[in-house]
DNA sequence: GCGGCCCTCCCCCTGACGGGGGAGACCGGA
DNA sequence: TCCGGTCTCCCCCGTCAGGGGGAGGGCCGC
């Protein structure tokens, strides 16, 4: 069964160029084309491709906006491959917000791009190498930022990060003993040790650290009712 | 001026499959061959190559270890595409926290993977589609995982997120009032109302709170000596 | 003009937090 | 064996934080 594309793009002769390279392939089926992102809305809603190749710059809604609408309402399996000719930092990670599976540069040899269909309805996602690039980068600081703060995690002891940990959910002194059935004074001992052994003045700049130094993570739980 | 490749991997018949893959295209450069870690690092500091092929699981030291301590050393530039068999999410990671530059599965096709060591010596990097996508997926997480508490941040004043912020830097109440030209006592007023409207207690959950939201991340400052 | 919201600041009061110092018990290494 | 580190808990005490309540001025919209 063939892979049922719709191209979105506000230049006719892009739309065009895209569907001739794509149709040389027996596997691929270009159902469809859109000029504006109102119509790619509408031309995905009449037609149900199974990929959308998307532009994003256009008139009448952008496709980063058309994007987060289509997979919003979508009920069945459609996937968002951003073909673009710029790559802007804030572009990148709004498309990837909105739920785009691919983002990739125009300047990508025409074979390629049929593989990039392929790979995307396979329910594979990809990116261009330097985007790819800065998304390593900041997920690699991420890790590794907290190394200056990490080394002084190692500086306490067991407890004392058990203590840590528990301050950084928002627990207080009383909360925490309970947590981890010790007294209250024996909580206030190892929250003292720690303020020490890290140079902080109280339990705030503890959350701050134990979030930087990377003990605890965002998404690690929620706060507040 | 071609490309430098050194291969590392334990099989043999595994180099040499790669090796002659490779050889086909003119610019690529097989130099060297290691079948362990430390193979690796020594035929590295011998052959200075442009890009590593490397298996990760090898006897003598793992390929990721070996990574590290590569790219920990290296002078000039060289870039570490990860070829590895299985993609457990604890590689990908650490892979990436090692500092590769690629991390691809063995079931590329042939011409596609001196496509991405030509990408990588070029600066770029690529991951396998299926490990795009959970990387994607944990960024977009990361972006929208706030939405819940972001709904309330819209509760709060202009003022008060200044606050919000202020204490999630680890302020205290008097630095606040420095730091924004305000009383102490308006600055009590503006954290009360923020712990009010949040449903929260006290300055750490507010911490808590400005983490998991989005509001500060991990990262933007510095925390202790 | 009036009400509502925001920002600013004040009072008092309670309680949790954090500093200082000490102590007993356990464990592992010198 | 004794020493050092860790975990447990105690007391006293000062301070800062947070709750309650109030108040004046500025701005905007009705």
């Amino acid at each position: 069964m063939s892979i049922r594309v719709l191209i979105v793009d506000d230049q006719a002769l892009v739309r065009g160029g895209l569907a001739m390279v794509l149709r040389v392939h027996g596997d691929i089926d270009v159902v469809a084309e859109a000029g504006t992102g109102l119509e790619a809305i509408e031309a995905t809603r009449r037609h149900r491709p199974d990929v959308i190749l998307m532009d994003i710059r256009m008139p009448e809604m952008d496709g980063l906006e058309a994007t987060s609408r289509i997979l919003a309402e979508a009920d069945w399996d459609v996937r968002v491959l951003i073909l673009t000719t710029f790559d802007p930092d804030e572009y990148v990670y709004e498309a990837l917000r909105a739920g785009a599976s691919a983002f990739v540069l125009k300047d990508i040899p025409a074979d390629q791009l049929a593989g990039a269909v392929r790979t995307v309805a396979d329910g594979g996602a990809l990116l261009a190498p330097s985007i790819t690039r800065r998304l390593i980068g900041r997920f690699a600081e991420r890790q590794t930022l907290g190394s200056g703060a990490s080394r002084r995690v190692e500086r306490l002891t067991e407890r004392e990060r058990d203590v840590v940990v528990a301050v950084a959910r928002g627990s207080s002194n009383s909360e925490i003993a309970k947590e981890l059935f010790i007294g209250p004074a024996t909580v206030k001992s190892h929250v003292s040790s720690v303020l020490t052994k890290l140079g902080l003045r109280d339990r705030a700049q503890v959350v701050v650290f134990a979030y930087e130094s990377g003990l605890v993570e965002a998404g690690d739980h929620d706060i507040g009712s």
